[in-house]
RNA sequence: GCCCCGUUAGCUCAAUUGGUCAGAGCAUCUGACUCUUAAUCAGAGGGUUCUAGGUUCGAGUCCUAGACGGGGCACCA
């Protein structure tokens, strides 16, 4: 199968070495068996041949041969130990050993068993102990040493690691056979006593070695691990296994999401899921994907923002809603920006944006219990308690507070922006105050502070405060400079809201889709929506506050990465 | 989109002012070793110095453009 696909490939010009492919091996490929183990490109060149001892291979000179079809070239390092691997992996196939394995019950977490090893410890230099309990484990074979008869692993799962010893003479003929054919990379399974070993490291001693999975290309250096940020995000899978802390890091956030929903559900909210294809994206000011449905014919955009169908849920009556989901925002990339990220929204009804405040800083609160981060920490330069209440500070006070201006006064404001090399002219008062609240206060606010009572004119979706109707009942929640959290008490007055609406439209290219009239958000307002409070939290900027990450790409998987031409990040065929 | 920095073997890194500098460790192969632990010891193989031009007697090194990455700015959360 891989062989025809591959056979299909368009001829290209020989040695570019820009068509090189991996085969696809995949679980579904029949068991190799000695005559029909799958075919390396290398070996593709030549008939099957009796697996061979690595000497007789390299021998028969036909591995240096280009590939016909690619114009692969088999030659440099990575070609070299790729062969090392695949001899090896026919060798195994020869031994009757299927080296992509099969199901292997009953293995124990490797943390377990060394609780359990704990109790038998023996200090180094006591004669070794191998009379522990017969445990089983499974994993990948991280550190490999050889004493002549004898051979030591160290092997991983997600657990933990623990050394395993191989003696010929204590596994037998066979499956000393097995271990010859071990690289580090490997999944092995592993029977044996636990013990201790006369150095004084915990110890599996094996009885039995069950192969399970054969590792074809070379890990990155066992000391130093990926350290290439450009290979820790395309190869996310090695950065896990290799990097120090990643996996926990990546166990951290899903800790976090667990909790995020836990806090939500526990308080009466109903988890609910909007649609990702809308017809026209709104809730939040940024421009979206376009995308085209084919049986509609139809253009469809990827939502920016959960906010205008949760509201709906408000309508329809489930009164504490929340979603917890992938937003798209075709904006720049920065390392507190990625196109897709995960976005927490949450509405109250009857609430307003002083509960959302309260929900804020539980959420916070158990998220940081759930992934094991002290209350009080140092984060991008900023020393900040999660532990007492955040407080709390008027938008106009911190300006006053901070730019010595009187935030009542558009006359002062602009005088001060302007003084601070702020462009004003022809620009709405109110919008030369957020400008200058962007460029004097953000940064100075370590937090957590809800920053509260916004300016009106920038707030187009939210209620006005009572008999203050320059004043937007909305909050930000401030961490290191940055903004965590936005809530709002809702704005429910559908007249106001349409008339808010086109006021925001008339600003805007008329290309931009995202400035589309939701009539039936407004149809479903004018049903009546009851008062509320909504949230809004960057879930992958709390997973760096609480994880200590400086960059979300250090907390997104797989982030978004242009595609790779540099040869370095295909290596040996890739 | 703009500015700055980076890219050398599969991985981690060296290479004086442009002058035999293309090297080391890991990894791989061969040999030794039944208590090693980044195992060790002896030997071997392995390179389009990101790409394309240019300057020069001579370029990993200097210049121009491009690719990719990182940081900053802008936009946003």
């Amino acid at each position: 199968m891989a062989d025809r696909r591959d056979a299909q490939m368009p001829c290209s010009p020989a040695g570019t070495g820009k068509t090189r492919r991996r085969l696809p091996f995949s679980k579904t490929a029949p068991i190799p068996t000695i005559t029909g183990f799958p075919p390396s490109r290398s070996a593709r060149m030549t008939p099957p041949t009796p697996p061979s001892r690595p000497t007789d291979a390299a021998d028969d000179g036909t591995h240096e041969q280009g590939h016909p079809l690619t114009g692969t070239e088999e030659k440099g390092v990575a070609a070299a130990l790729e062969k090392s691997r695949r001899d090896k992996l026919a060798r195994l196939a020869a031994l009757g050993k299927d080296p992509w394995g099969s199901r292997f019950d009953g293995a124990q977490p490797i943390a377990a068993v060394r609780t359990a090893g704990e109790a038998l410890r023996r200090p180094a230099g006591e004669p070794p102990a191998e009379d522990g309990p017969t445990v089983r484990v499974a994993g990948r074979i991280m550190l490999q040493r050889s004493a002549g008869s004898l051979v030591f692993l160290d092997l991983a799962d997600r657990s933990g690691r623990i050394q395993v010893m191989l003696g010929k003479k204590q596994v037998g003929p066979e499956a000393w056979q097995v271990a010859d054919c071990l690289d580090l990379g490997d999944i092995v399974g592993i029977d044996g006593r636990l013990g201790w070993s006369k150095t004084g490291e915990m110890t599996i001693f094996a009885a039995g070695l069950e192969f399970l999975t054969k590792s074809i290309e070379t890990p990155p250096d066992k000391f130093h691990g990926l350290v290439d940020p450009e290979l820790k995000q395309r190869q996310r899978y090695l950065d896990l296994i290799h990097g120090e802390g990643v996996r926990d890091r990546f166990i951290a956030r899903s800790r976090i999401v667990a909790s995020v929903r836990q806090t939500l559900t526990d308080r009466g909210y109903l988890e609910v899921e909007g649609p990702t294809l809308q017809e026209s994206a709104g809730g939040a000011a940024a421009r979206p994907f376009k995308t085209h449905h084919n049986a509609l014919d139809m253009p469809l955009v990827l939502r920016i923002a959960l906010e205008l169908h949760l509201k709906r849920l408000l309508v329809g009556g489930l009164e504490r809603v929340f979603e917890l989901g992938r937003v798209y925002r075709n904006e720049g990339l920065s390392p507190r920006h990625n196109p897709e990220f995960t976005l927490l929204e949450a509405y109250e009804a009857y609430g307003d944006y002083r509960s959302m405040m309260d929900l804020t800083e539980a959420v916070i609160r158990n998220a940081a219990a759930a992934a094991g981060t002290p209350a009080r920490l140092t984060w991008m330069g900023h020393e900040i308690d999660l532990g007492k209440p955040f407080r709390r500070v008027g938008y106009d006070d911190l300006l006053r507070e901070v730019t010595g201006c009187d935030p009542t006064d558009p006359a002062s404001v602009v005088a001060t922006a302007a003084a601070r090399g702020l462009d004003t002219a022809g620009r709405h008062p109110d919008v030369v105050k957020s400008e200058l609240f962007e460029s004097s206060c953000e940064a100075g606010l370590s937090g957590p502070v809800f920053v509260i009572d916004y300016p009106a004119a920038i707030c187009p979706l939210t209620k006005r405060k009572a008999g203050q109707p320059q004043v937007a009942e909305r909050f930000e929640l401030y961490v290191a400079g940055m903004e965590f959290a936005n809530a709002y008490t809702e704005l429910n007055d559908p007249d106001l809201q349409e008339e808010l609406f086109r006021t925001q439209l008339a600003g805007l290219p008329a290309d931009e889709s995202m400035a589309r009239m939701d009539h039936d958000f407004i149809r479903a307002l004018r049903h009546g929506m009851p008062p509320a409070g909504g949230l809004g939290i960057g879930i992958d900027r709390l997973v760096m506050l609480l994880t200590q990450a400086s960059s979300i790409r250090d907390v997104i998987l797989f982030p978004l990465l242009r595609p790779a031409e540099d040869p370095r990040t295909r290596p040996a065929g890739g």
